[in-house]
DNA sequence: TATTATATAGACAAGTCTATCTGTTTTTAA
DNA sequence: TTAAAAACAGATAGACTTGTCTATATAATA
């Protein structure tokens, strides 16, 4: 069940147009230009640039929650690991420019009836979301400031605050300050006082 | 200095058209169609498209400021004032069906070599951030779990992120859940416990 | 009332878009 | 080596895009 190496080349350039450039404004000739492949071929791998679409947002998914994964292996202290969600979208971020986030962006991209796409990004966030939820019942019982359920999704809410705030002011700063409240809202608070009366 | 009321028709359409289809998929001859002008009758207020989207934005931005300010001036208490800003952005995403923030969803509309778009929205974000620190400025010294600072990006990124979050799922849930945290983060921690020694 | 500004309708240019089709060449596999 | 599959180039359809233009009609103003 080998792949296809030309799919793979369109889809490799079709995910950097439209994440760069943006879906609607990238057009099936920019991408069989880059990709060097004839027009036929696209059509012959994906039956429209919807699908196109539908398989970069799988496509970007998969790599992402592989990604993030094996970034946060190396902490196996929940508390770690949870920060380390933080270090991930930001280097990524980095990396990528400030352009964002992809599921968001295409979110943002299209027809709002186009429940395919909605799915394809609910699917994605609540992966994440899922993802934290089980780390954060890791957690030492309520020590943290927050009820459990209320961590996770302040945790969620920080990241994805952050990474919209920082694609568009084009930098890491919103991020690190989302991790340094993260840091906070983690911390034990309320340790018995160790003081006899 | 009255407006003309054919600009006026044509900014209204073209607002709602921008953020219910999007702005790349909202084309000048549907604009002039639902608003019921004549071509020229556009390109006479409006050097261009772009031009359109301009207008668009800082109109956006007025509005919404002036909407806001309205709506939290029934608060005196800096923390209720602060909650109100959860019920202001959901109410509105309730009235406009979680179609998400105009100004994010724009910026991933256009090209990220597109400066003078980043510069309007990011100046929308920048007034709300200001607003919020103004109001945190105004609690309790320190009385809360996170320093001032902290508090007002904690706020500020819950409700980006639950604004996201909640036009991905189309509910308001999100935002519910971003003001049960902010009201946590609000709260007086550390009251000087009443325990002699 | 005469003049100026603003609106109208609609044709048009020049280009882009997605998708289909024909026909040829290369690669893969039996 | 031969047959099938997959790639290629490139023309084409048909609809859509933004923006310009001409010419006419209406409304405001001096």
């Amino acid at each position: 069940m080998k792949k296809s190496a030309v799919r793979e080349r369109i889809l490799k350039v079709a995910s950097r147009l439209f994440y760069e450039q943006g879906y609607n404004l990238t057009g099936i000739n920019q991408i069989i230009e880059e990709a060097d492949i004839a027009r036929a071929s696209l059509y012959n791998h994906f039956d429209s640039k919807t699908d196109l679409l539908l398989a970069y947002l799988k496509e970007a998914e998969d790599v992402w929650y592989k990604e993030m994964e094996e970034f946060t292996a190396n902490f196996f202290d929940p508390k770690h690991k949870l920060l380390a969600l933080f270090d991930f979208r930001m280097e990524r971020q980095n990396k990528r420019g400030f352009g964002g986030c992809q599921f968001i962006k295409i979110s943002a991209e299209v027809s709002r009836q186009d429940l395919v796409v909605f799915d394809a990004v609910s699917h994605q966030k609540s992966r994440l979301k899922f993802f934290i939820d089980s780390i954060v019942g890791n957690l030492p019982q309520n020590n943290q400031v927050l009820s459990h359920t209320m961590l996770s999704d302040a945790l969620f809410f920080l990241l994805e605050g952050a990474t919209v705030s920082g694609s568009i002011y084009k930098n890491q700063e919103s991020m690190l300050a989302a991790k340094a409240i993260a840091e906070k809202l983690l911390q034990d608070s309320f340790p018995q006082p160790a003081i006899k009366i």
